[in-house]
DNA sequence: TACATACAC
DNA sequence: AATGGTGTATGTA
């Protein structure tokens, strides 16, 4: 492995070919990294690596000599605290669910092949000379692989034939398999265009107590055993949407004469050619393919073989499938028979602890080549060695991390599928042929925050914190921050921070250029534009103690003062403030009932504006409450402080330039949630002073006042505040009752349920109804 | 809050 | 000649 060359430079572990993808077992490894070596080596991207190899030994270092110095009495409390954690684990294990993760086979690659015949018996990739999104499975047999340059892949392939991407088209076929996906669980969650995970548990009911019928498809009739053949003439539509319906009402079918386990038999010997089905498509005229009809049984198993099988009739690709009690081993198991396999993990303990033992941990979802090294330095390169190895990981890795080592030992992962949550950030970068002339480089960057500002503006978030990220032409990537003091999506205003970020970075390399292959920026701390004021509303309304000099101070030209508010009429003042919205506003007037308004205020955006303003407070409330009883006088004037401080802040982040100011004041509605935020947190805190002894905090949801509230409880129940059941209450009980205590937990079931992650749009068609 | 690192796809 | 872009989580200071 130490091969050393003239220059004395070796192999990069870290850069070396893996066998870890499907389709790259067997192969000539040794070759492969010396041809790798070979192209790679002396460029700037290589030395990089050597640094990188050179700190990640250094980290083992440092790991090695804090493990040597463990004494075995702290050895064996490592073992004792591994071992209750593991108890605890098992004690909590779930193996109740039925989680399938599904991964289309060489996603990019086949699509292109299956578009362009002539490419099946070839090597191929897609992407381009300097980067390759992923190859067919013949070329991985040569160590072509994703993430590799192309021009490195040509290297180990002459042959290979590059294609460039089509992310449309990759698209459109990722809302096919998104289609049938949702008919087996609406709810799945996708992880990218080619895969997801989809929680089986409900729809296995389903089919437990479902007609064979509904377990019928039709399958294209296959000549070659291994793909479809698609006949020019013949009708390339989704069969079992075009077909299915016409073949499954034929009378002559009489599948309930026939027993169960001769069904199958009985499908296989009826001629359709003696029924009265159409010839041709009715979408496209093109004949119809001969087909013959499939029964799935109820069982897991088939349930996923039918999908996938209903994947390649609609789609002409195929998937493979993991099915399992978690997350983390189906994700496994999807890998295990690819391509076009399945493989289970029955739930069992014994089984699942069987399949962890032999398991290398690099098959793992979260462990990288990184984690992959480090652990091998403590000689742990399969799933059970993290079982042997606990009392050494308890010491040499944070907690967190080694909770998740111990979980991965004993073949525990998610068993539910997080809800799509918001969005955290949102940027864009871009590489280039080296820039060092600043004014191609704030040029540069000008470009980027307009392709940001529209990428916000698109997606109706504005943000708060403005990254900038850089890497040289030696490939050194740095990221600079500011956090500004209002939320925007304003084009300028981006660029005013990320210049003044690129502008330190330029200076710093005194007499020099600074040379950079990328820039890139970041806006993070993202709240939705269309601000939802219900929320913002309520939030003033409610809380006790506002006073009308705080309101004014911050509000700006916001056209609506909220001490205008009657306090005993909420309801009138959320739709005041309604028909102030543009976006609500046009839901105003078709508007019939109340529940039309709930479910308006409950668009997607709404849970991010809440946890927005949790955090907002929560940081407030917890600064306050750092703040002992002797100096809460001082906090309440330093508070007076920071907000005028903040005012002059903001005029320095948002008036870059002479036309920011007149945009801020067309933008008031953004300045709105952050002063609404600073005088909440103002009127918390003058509440919190005048009760003079104690860090008296009010929920400035409700109002409801709490002694020395600790702070996961004020979380918690401003979690309820926030959600939309307590504002449902709010909006229905507001006018009889004015007591703030009602504001409570509720579990009225009645009420219609959350509506579910905006998920890709999808025609749910009556499969079981 | 700022920054770096690791990871997935 | 040539090694991506987007997003999340976590550790550390």
């Amino acid at each position: 492995m130490s091969k050393l060359t003239a220059q004395g430079s070796s192999l990069i572990s870290t850069m070396a070919i893996n066998d870890n993808k499907a389709g790259m077992e067997g192969l000539n490894k040794e070759k492969i990294n010396q041809i790798i070596f070979e192209a790679s080596k002396g460029s700037k991207f290589f030395e990089n690596e050597q640094k990188k190899e050179e700190q990640l030994n250094q980290k083992i270092l440092e790991q090695q000599i804090l493990i040597s110095s463990l004494s075995s009495a702290m050895l064996f409390h490592g073992l004792k605290e591994a071992d209750e954690l593991i108890e605890k684990l098992k004690a909590c294990q779930d193996l109740s669910h039925t989680i399938v993760h599904v991964d289309m086979d060489a996603f990019y690659a086949a699509v292109e092949m299956r578009d362009d015949p002539r490419l099946k018996d070839k090597p191929m990739a897609v992407g381009g000379m300097s980067m390759l999104s992923t190859s067919n499975y013949i070329a991985r047999k040569y160590g072509v692989r994703a993430a590799m340059p192309g021009f490195i892949a040509l290297k180990l392939c002459p042959n290979l034939v590059l294609v460039e991407p089509n992310f449309t088209k990759y698209t459109a076929v990722s809302q096919e398999i998104r289609e049938i996906f949702a008919q087996y669980d609406p709810n799945f969650s996708p992880m990218s265009l080619d895969e997801a995970y989809l929680d089986l548990t409900e729809h296995l009911i389903y089919r437990r107590g479902s007609s064979n019928l509904c377990r019928i498809f039709l399958l294209r009739l296959k000549t070659d055993n291994s793909s479809i053949v698609v006949n020019d003439l013949e009708c390339t539509c989704n069969l079992n949407a075009v077909l299915r319906p016409s073949v499954i009402n034929l009378e002559e079918l009489k599948i309930n004469s026939v027993s169960s386990e001769n069904l199958q038999e009985y499908l296989n010997s009826l001629d359709f050619s003696n029924f009265n089905l159409p010839k041709d498509c009715q979408v496209c005229n093109k004949k119809l393919p001969p087909f013959s009809l499939k029964l799935y049984d109820t069982t897991v198993e088939d349930a996923v073989l039918e999908m996938r099988n209903r994947i390649e009739q609609r789609t002409f690709l195929t998937a493979s499938a993991g099915i399992a009690p978690n997350t983390m081993l189906a994700k496994v198991c999807s890998d295990r028979n690819k391509p076009n396999g399945q493989f289970q993990i029955h739930p069992d303990v014994q089984e699942i602890e069987e399949f962890m033992k032999n398991l290398p941990i690099r098959k793992i979802s979260g462990i990288g080549k990184v984690t992959e090294k480090l652990l091998g330095s403590l000689n742990i390169s399969l799933c059970s060695d993290l079982y042997k190895q606990r009392a050494l990981l308890y010491h040499a890795f944070s907690s967190l991390t080694f909770q998740y080592f111990m979980k991965i030992t004993l073949g525990m992962g998610s068993t539910s599928l997080e809800k799509d949550e918001e969005r955290k950030s949102l940027s864009t970068e871009r590489t280039f042929a080296e820039i060092s002339d600043p004014a191609q480089l704030y040029e540069k960057c000008a470009e980027l925050c307009q392709h940001l500002a529209k990428d916000l503006n698109e997606e109706q978030l504005m943000g708060k914190t403005v990254s900038l990220k850089i890497k040289t032409i030696s490939f050194e990537i740095k990221t600079r921050s500011h956090t500004l003091q209002c939320y925007t999506n304003d084009e300028k205003i981006i660029f005013n921070a990320a210049k003044q970020l690129l502008k330190v970075e330029i200076d710093s390399v005194k007499q020099s250029l600074l040379r950079l292959r990328l820039m890139g920026v970041r806006m993070s701390k993202l709240v939705p534009q269309a601000s939802n004021q219900v929320s913002i509303v309520s939030l003033f309304h409610q809380s006790n103690r506002l006073t009308s000099t705080a309101s004014r101070t911050n509000t700006h030209n916001f056209n609506i003062q909220k001490t205008d508010f009657d306090e005993k009429d909420f309801s009138t003042s959320i739709n005041i403030l309604e028909a102030n919205d543009p976006v609500l506003e046009s839901t105003m007037t078709t508007r019939h009932s109340q529940k039309s308004l709930f479910q308006k205020t409950q668009s997607p955006q709404k849970k991010s504006i809440e946890s927005g303003m949790k955090n907002s407070i929560m940081k407030f409330v917890s600064k306050s409450e750092r703040c002992s009883d002797k100096i809460a006088n001082n906090c309440y004037v330093e508070s007076n402080i920071k907000v005028e401080n903040n005012n002059n802040l903001r005029n320095l982040d948002c008036e870059n330039s002479s036309s920011t100011s007149l945009k801020l004041q067309s933008n008031s509605k953004s300045n709105f949630s952050n002063a609404a935020m600073q005088n909440v947190s103002q009127a918390t805190l003058i509440s919190s002073v005048e009760s003079k002894q104690k860090t008296f905090i009010s929920c400035p949801v409700c109002g409801q006042q709490k002694f020395d509230w600790p702070l996961d409880q004020l979380n918690q129940h401003m979690d309820l505040c926030l959600s939309r059941k307590t504002i449902k209450t709010i909006l229905q009980d507001d006018k009889n009752s004015n007591k703030r205590g009602a504001v409570q937990v509720e579990n009225d079931d009645s009420l219609p349920s959350v509506p579910k992650r905006k998920k890709t749009q999808i025609a749910v068609d009556s499969y079981f109804k």
